[in-house]
DNA sequence: AATTTGCTACGAAACAAATCGTAAAAATGT
DNA sequence: ACATTTTTACGATTTGTTTCGTAGCAAATT
């Protein structure tokens, strides 16, 4: 559990949109992040660059337009986020989370009943 | 839903310690964050200093040693933090969320007991 | 061939967060 | 009363993140 990489903020959002796609050049990034966000074009940019640098993508440099991949996964990174917000905000509980998560939002009753299996599962 | 104040890293760590012990004084929020982290009696300060100027927290400065209150509830704050990740890691769906909780820690069969409680109400 | 367009690279500025040194004031110890 | 300790306040520095302007290069357009 060596390697600690916390994407930021900015670099959560640029990932959601790998982990969507699969891979992106800056420019398709670019685009679908514009809709939601004000950023000119060189900050994707040099996002994507410092993203590299840090590992937390590949890019194919063979054609011009660069092509971005993520280099963690979505699993992953949700586990790490979650990790330290059970430890940071929940006293280390878990269920603690699970049963604000579970309260604060009405899941629709087929949610339930995939939680409930999930639990069952667990329960066995 | 106004008041979005959202406490930084650091001034999360300092909201732990005053919701565990109500109140506290810098010295002692500073005593008890110096097991687990490296910062000077200084810093701790002027990071409470900080917080009190954006409403984190209250103080009492009656005395010489002012005394420290969160100012937003934890309930709230996990609330509030929860809400962020599940839109920004987990597509909007607690249900996600929740299952992934449970996944990656293994709860005692006493949490797992209340959770399904807790569901159980739920589905009513 | 010259111009326009789209891309990367680079550096700097703007902004935010965290850290710490120093000074002044109040309380405490001698 | 004087020195030491404890505390706040303030400002500066450092570090991290986000943003963007500009330059240079290559491909596409005229």
């Amino acid at each position: 559990m060596s390697n600690y990489l916390k994407p930021t903020e900015s670099e959560l959002e640029i990932l959601q949109i790998l982990w969507d796609k699969k891979e992106a050049t800056v420019r398709e990034v670019h685009e679908l992040l514009s809709e939601t966000k004000n950023a000119g074009y060189t900050t994707t940019l040099k996002l994507m660059q410092i993203m590299h640098e840090k590992g937390l993508v590949t890019r194919d440099e063979s054609s011009k337009s660069h092509i971005y991949k993520p280099a963690i996964s979505r699993k992953k990174t949700q586990k790490q986020f979650l990790d330290k917000m059970i430890k940071g905000l929940f006293s280390g509980s878990s269920t603690e989370l699970v049963m604000q998560a579970l309260g604060q939002r009405k899941s629709s009753q087929k949610e339930l009943d995939e939680i409930q299996k999930y639990l069952d599962e667990l329960k066995k």
